[in-house]
DNA sequence: CCCCGGCAAGAGCATTGCTCTCATCGTCGA
DNA sequence: TCGACGATGAGAGCAATGCTCTTGCCGGGG
């Protein structure tokens, strides 16, 4: 809002300066955010580290909040892109993909923990989710979607029971959204607890759930992924 | 380790009056963090609550963080509570037990919403786990274990491929912990993903994945429950 | 009985988010 | 062309935070 349009080319010089320096902030929290966490991130250590008064990066992201925001948006971001890729490379079979976008959403994930407990973890402040970050959060999703959606019209995707009442309205949006509305609900629900079951494997490492329990995470996640595969109906 | 011993019946006056104070200050902190959240808990707001000089209370808690460290083992606590008696109630039949220990973990979820936070959202601070917690956080599990080991003895628990390597022992090491030995590798670790999916579903819904996507909450985790149950091979 | 040690209190330091005011300087319209 | 407007950066300031230090007090074990 405040903050914004990062690339707006011919503008004038004014404009453009002020895009640049937004870029540099967040690219300067951002390192800040990768060293020390989210909690830690302080508004003067910013301005400091760009050469600032942090009145004036008041200015730019008004709220400490607002400069979070933008960080969340990054970061979700930065995890499509990764997820994005690696299910390109990964081919037609819809379980191949389903295991390059599982393994895409861990790399990242172990490779930048503090950017992932900021869009994943709990919420840092005492908060509110600005609406600029739902269509972020669901590029994510959108790999994961396309997979569904070819194995349903290869035939492999494994039948569910369908819901019935309100759910069935929401596994319906949520195909919507996913641009497959030809998902049956039961399909779209089943492949919702293997997404949320990937996340929660991933939290569970990540926060410290495994240690001094698991050593071997890559082939306990290896399993996992198999295992939440089957539940999507896209393994096997 | 430095605020301690909660319950030491006859000692000192001195001592008695520590105790009290240490469980005052920990209720009090409890208060403010299911009021405002791990974030915003501050020393100097607990201390005023109890009529007390901030610098007082760092005699009790050194540091912020040992206050939280303090919170966290008792909200394990609490948790492995609603845990125990639902699954106590629940009855004989080990999948009738997973269903109850399940809503019995989003029931406390959703009542206590910080609390959940503090223990499995991204650790708050710096980071550091202290070893205090990790025994907290395994009574959570043990009712899990109860059901699987029940269900194992009767031969109603599902089969699954056993790991090798590394895994093995780590699987191994886990069953021990859970004094059910028996258990199969294959069936502790499809388990182990039913438990992180379980809460990889919860927290999704309690930080706000699930917002503008599903509105029928409850029939979406009924039906993962069953999902995951049958990943655990506790259902079907 | 008396002295050691646990204890509360207060002042103080560095830091934080955020607000206000002031001076500067680019930009756009008359 | 030039002047007013508005965006910008600097600085001081406020209330609050975590944590440390010093100063006394007072209870209980030697």
């Amino acid at each position: 809002m405040v903050y914004g349009d990062a690339v707006n080319a011919s503008r004038t010089a004014r404009e453009r300066a002020r895009a640049e320096l937004v870029s540099e902030i967040t690219a300067a929290a951002r390192r800040q955010l990768a060293e020390t966490g989210a909690a830690a991130l302080s508004m003067r250590a910013v301005s400091r580290e760009i050469g600032m008064v942090s009145s004036a990066l008041h200015r730019y992201f008004p709220t400490r909040d607002d400069l979070l925001t933008a960080l969340i948006v990054q970061s979700y971001d930065a995890l499509a892109d990764a997820v994005d890729t690696a299910a390109a490379a990964a081919g037609d079979d819809p379980a191949d993909r389903w295991r390059a976008v599982a393994h895409a959403v861990r790399g990242w994930a172990l490779a930048h923990p503090h950017e992932y407990a900021l869009i994943y973890g709990s919420p840092v402040p005492g908060y509110r989710a600005p609406a600029d970050t739902v269509p972020a959060a669901g590029r994510v999703l959108a790999p994961f979607g396309r997979a569904l959606r070819d194995a349903h019209a290869a035939g492999t995707l494994a039948g569910a029971p369908d819901p019935d009442g309100p759910l069935a309205a929401d596994a319906a949006r949520i195909a919507g959204a996913l641009e497959a509305p030809e998902l049956p609900g039961g399909a779209l629900l089943a492949a919702l607890t293997a997404w949320s079951g990937l996340f929660g494997h991933v939290s569970f490492e990540l926060f410290g759930q495994f240690d001094n329990a698991v050593d071997d995470r890559d082939a306990l996640f290896a399993g996992a992924v198999e295992r939440l595969g089957r539940v999507a109906g896209l393994v096997r």
